[in-house]
DNA sequence: TCGCATTACTAAGGTAGCTTGAATATAATG
DNA sequence: CATTATATTCAAGCTACCTTAGTAATGCGA
């Protein structure tokens, strides 16, 4: 089907780093899914309240309500009162979810530096801004 | 939580691109769902029965029945005797089935040709390189 | 010809990742 | 101080996309 479709190229290529980087992070953080991710991704160091995760990663904050249950579950995250409203929570992360997330930025480290070896410092930052470019059009 | 992370550069770059493209197949073809794609991948001019359809996308025939079966709802394919094979069926292109699947080409060139566009001939050759090198890494 | 394999179909079930709906507690406002 | 808004949580449901299980017809090798 494809003579030539570099969105099926992007998404190829997409897979392969997105598994090397799942298969790492799982296995350092057994019990996580793909979809936790969403949630370090949005996280604040200081802490941050169930609406605005919610808000950040545009979903439900039922929805993410469920994702932080099971990363509390997990050991990765607490939750803690707001001192400013008895209503609200602070997610603070745990002493492991701060590890996780330090792990999560060496696995994404390595996979750098894999591709600069495979392409090349050069060609690697000019495949970047062709992509924030493709992203941006 | 990115600093550098082209695995996530890849996936924003696809989506962009995926998203006009399923876009612009749903609007001409109504009724379809990305899954379907799957089938016309597969799929060969002279038939094709559905057990091998289902292996070459590598899922289970039931599954694949049912693309086939909303396929043939919507007028894409027909199921017709194989002749060599009493059990079996050749899953056949309808004429609007061909046409679809020109249109779909259509729509990739389309995307083929702005991508040129923005990031010049030679720049896209070299990413669709890239992105070919990453994926067989 | 007997027994096993293959092709397709029907039916039910499962999973991931969401949603909507409703309840409770607290805060903010006129 | 009554009303309305906000933060969270419990419960149920939904969609896309698969799976496993079971049935019936036909093919094929010993």
């Amino acid at each position: 089907m494809d003579g030539r479709n570099t969105a099926a190229l992007l998404y190829q290529a997409y897979l392969r780093l997105a598994e090397q980087i799942n298969t790492a992070t799982i296995a350092r953080n057994p019990g996580s899914r793909p979809a936790h991710a969403t949630v370090f991704i949005h996280m604040e160091n200081e802490g941050i309240r169930l609406t605005r995760l919610a808000e950040k990663a545009m979903m439900t904050p039922q929805a993410m309500g469920e994702l932080v249950d099971d990363l509390e579950r997990l050991g990765y995250l607490r939750r803690v009162p707001d001192p400013t409203d008895r209503r609200a929570k602070l997610i603070v992360f745990t002493d492991q979810g701060r590890a996780a997330l330090d792990s999560a930025f060496e696995v994404i480290a390595r996979v750098e530096r894999d591709l600069e070896r495979l392409l090349g410092p050069r060609k690697l930052a000019s495949l970047q801004a062709m992509l924030e470019l493709i992203t941006a059009s």
